[in-house]
DNA sequence: CTGAGCATTGTCCTTTAGGACAATAGCCAC
DNA sequence: GTGGCTATTGTCCTAAAGGACAATGCTCAG
């Protein structure tokens, strides 16, 4: 059992059997494993965990064994792990909060660098899934809001320090001139830096940029 | 110039100035740079390259840019920075042919990321056009949960129906004019359940209404 | 050293927001 | 039916916000 040393055991593997695919232990060493039912909110195994693969057992209805699961690791992004990979099964979980869904039998190096993409920030998405999306939906804008992925500090990633320290100051309410005397500069400056903020994010007003960094939109 | 030794230059980046943001130079220091007037087909510059970064011109069609380059470059995959990231020019963009599409701000740690997973033949799109193509794709299924979700902000229960209306359309970031027109009433009218959803709730403005609305303050 | 990115501030200008004051009209309860 | 609450809209005005255009100084990497 590799979870004998719960030290720095970034990677937890849920499964139902509570058994792993060797190809799993191959491509994270420390990985922890544990039963959906074994779980409890707020344990020792959770601190550490970083990321969570979830694999799917077939007999169950998947969006349920995620939002489940989600009940009791909070916001720690997870990558499901389908034994037989199915396109619309996908989509309920991407739709339910999943960042990455991937076949079970994933090779060790793949396993990898879905881990480093969703650890970034980032959704991994089968390219057979992919392509489907981009067919369903090109022509078709949907302009429903879904309120999901709390990601917040994979918007503020490509901000500078000081444009980070702004929009935090944004996105908690302050107005322009309370942030200028907060961080002992010009008011000018905080129109300089907000408007840098905007036009990197893609916000168009303050508001949005509040919506992005406490995490009901994505940037 | 880091383009003075054309050897094993996998990258070539593509923009309208010619130039590059240090980041790129830093994520990948052997890149090729060139402006798209410069390129011509078969030159020496894209035998080498293995993966196309456009930047685009924010002053000329996305889409134009991204077909005039690919009769110069083949089937070479082109990857898009965007100054100021666009989810449905990005649409556009990956119907063309764009194999990738991400934030000209990137970090360079970002921008290896993106190039090893579309080297690998995958696609990169980032999180704010995937939560878009999936709600375009379950669109039907985001309107059963949201309607099916009454649990209504203890904030919102002391305001009209009306109010209510206006203000979760405010906390999702829209503004006076959008929500006008959406309800059908003059602007004038908003501004003034606005105020009174201001009063009521103690906010002192729109975005610490948004505040409320979404659960990070109390009213 | 030198260029690039970053932080800072300026002026000028347009658009939004939000308040003050005021009015009309529908609906419901006492 | 009459007062109270709500919805609607108007004009006038002030204050923020945000963009355009531009400049200075600092720092760090090649």
């Amino acid at each position: 059992m590799p979870s004998r040393a719960p030290v720095s055991s970034k990677h937890l593997f849920v499964s139902s059997s509570g058994g792993a695919l060797s190809r799993w232990v191959q491509a994270f060493p420390k990985a922890t494993l544990a039963r959906p039912k074994d779980l409890r909110k707020r344990s020792v195994l959770l601190e550490q965990a970083e990321i969570v693969w979830l694999h799917l057992d077939p007999a169950l209805p998947s969006v349920t064994q995620l939002t489940e699961l989600r009940k009791k690791i909070g916001t720690i992004p997870v990558v499901i792990l389908a034994s037989s990979p199915d396109n619309d099964d996908a989509l309920d979980l991407f739709s339910s909060g999943a960042r990455g869904y991937c076949n079970a039998h994933a090779t060790a190096a793949n396993l990898k660098q879905i881990a480093s993409v969703v650890l970034g920030g980032g959704l991994w998405i089968g390219e057979a899934l992919m392509q489907r999306l981009l067919v369903a939906t090109t022509g078709a804008l949907a302009q429903v809001t879904v309120g999901a992925a709390p990601s917040l500090n994979s918007a503020l990633r490509t901000l500078t320090a000081r444009e980070q320290e702004v929009a935090k100051a944004v996105a908690s309410g302050s107005n322009n001139k309370e942030i200028a005397r907060a961080l002992g500069i010009t008011e000018r400056t905080i129109k300089a830096h907000a408007s840098a903020i905007f036009q990197k994010l893609g916000a168009r007003d303050r508001l949005h940029l509040a919506l992005i960094v406490n995490g009901h939109r994505t940037a």
